[in-house]
RNA sequence: GGAGGGGUUCCCGAGUGGCCAAAGGGAACAGACUGUAAAUCUGUCGGCGAAGCCUUCGGAGGUUCGAAUCCUCCCCCCUCCA
């Protein structure tokens, strides 16, 4: 286990709020003294499977924390997850069956491991406690925090004062993920800003418990591809890291320039100097912001696929839309047609993009048709069906038809 | 239990008898431009066709020449009082 010091300056890389002052050395130096790793808690509701950009910055620093050596416990949140976090504007979330849980948390996992070392880490469902739990017990957890606390949480506040229904059970969430920390003994827990007040409810009710209480960690949320809003799977603005090669370049390219720096900050291992220097060649408009874009999309590739993937994808996005010529890899689509010929219509039909014919004629008046590279603006033209036909609809969307 | 407010096209949200396929905003999509699937500007944005027609405004009926708009019943959501 590296030093004290060491640890400390990578562990508070790119945090927000570390709390308490000067717990984490302590822990650290109690750590590196006995031998004994932390124990670094994260959780995660089973209810939306894929883990996006935003997951991954806590992702990431978990990862760090496990490279110095120190245990991660990742909490399922099984139980938890009935509640539903009540950030959403739907204080109730359906109840999931076992099987969709337990198939959520695979994926959701599976896919945490593409950033973690599977081996060293620990995995709970919380329902482990939880679903044994007796009343006594829930009135004592319950009885550990005052309303008036409780509504210190911003969202509560907001729509206390909103006079927004809140449900009693929604105050349960924060205790439920407190008392997670309490039942895996956790030395650290981590979170987006977001979730400072669970995080320190944590505290609260390890102490409780007799429990020394853990660090609170928060981090940084990160914005979505629309660079307003935070990344959300929800929201349709997120960057899947189980996204093709492809849809990641692509997405990334979509961000605001604005939100490059963050998105280096945040969603890359670069180093923060280097970022820093991005940062101030952006400012000074030295350097053109598309090819800043271009260097972060081709790193997010190659921390999800491989290095020759994100060249690969490089070229290929400068090809398509820069020089826009043909796509490397171009999907096929064979189509019964007796006759020689199609109209421009039908072959829009048969391409599988529009949803409906008016669409597609929409598409084709407004120019975003193109048939073996030539636009095709009248729909009743006849095209012959003698070869495959390159199709390419609106900008992004490509195949080939192949008729027979 | 009582009183009141509300459910509109992907989302938010106007519309209270014909001019409504339904304002406005957002999202999305296309075009132009460009240094990008950035930004900006313009346009499109229920379905099928040439004019026109068909389906849509929580559900089912009804009034009317004509309803998202009025009436009846039902379902759902919210607020307040108790």
């Amino acid at each position: 286990m590296q030093n004290v010091a060491e640890q400390i300056r990578i562990i508070s890389s790119g945090t927000v709020e570390i709390l308490p002052e000067g717990g984490l050395e302590q822990r650290l130096t109690a750590a590196v003294k006995t031998g004994r790793p932390l124990r670094v808690k994260q959780g995660f509701d089973p209810t939306a499977p894929d883990i996006h950009l935003g997951h991954t910055v806590g992702l990431r620093k978990l990862k760090q924390f496990q490279d110095l050596g120190h245990t991660i416990v990742l909490i399922v949140g099984d139980y938890t997850g009935m509640v539903g976090d009540p950030s959403g504007r739907s204080a109730t979330r359906p109840r999931l069956t076992e099987e969709q849980v337990e198939e959520n948390a695979q994926t959701y996992l599976r896919q945490c491991f593409k950033v973690l070392d599977e081996s060293k880490t620990e995995v709970h469902k919380n329902g482990e406690w939880f679903s044994k739990m007796p009343f006594a017990e829930i009135m004592f957890l319950a009885s550990q925090i005052t309303v008036s606390r409780m509504l210190e949480r911003d969202d509560f506040d907001k729509r206390f004062k909103a006079e927004a229904p809140i449900s009693i059970h929604e105050m349960f969430y924060p205790l439920m993920q407190a008392y997670d920390s309490v039942a895996i003994k956790a030395d650290i827990e981590i979170g987006g800003t977001d979730q400072k007040f669970n995080l320190l409810a944590g505290r609260q009710i390890q102490e409780a418990y007799k429990q020394p209480p853990q660090i609170v960690l928060t981090l940084p949320i990160l914005v979505g591809t629309d660079g307003v809003q935070r990344m959300s799977k929800s929201l349709g603005n997120y960057i899947g890291v189980d996204d093709p090669p492809n849809q990641i370049f692509g997405k990334t390219m979509s961000i605001p320039d604005d939100a490059i720096v963050q998105y280096f900050q945040l969603a890359t291992d670069l180093d923060p100097a280097e970022v820093e220097k991005i940062q101030r060649e952006l400012e000074a408009g030295s350097v053109n912001p598309m090819e800043r874009k271009k260097d972060l999309a081709e790193t997010l590739v190659r921390m999800y696929y491989d290095e020759a993937t994100g060249s690969r994808e490089r070229d290929n996005f400068t090809q398509t839309f820069s020089q826009k010529k043909r796509p490397e890899k171009v999907d096929e689509v064979i189509r019964e047609k007796p006759g020689q010929r199609v109209s421009v219509l039908t072959l829009a039909m048969d391409s599988g993009f529009p949803k409906s014919k008016g669409e597609a004629r929409r598409m084709i008046a407004q120019g975003g048709f193109y048939v073996d590279d030539d636009r095709q603006s009248d729909p009743f033209a006849e095209l012959s069906t003698a070869s495959p036909l390159f199709v390419k609809y609106g900008k992004k969307k490509f195949v080939i038809v192949v008729y027979k």
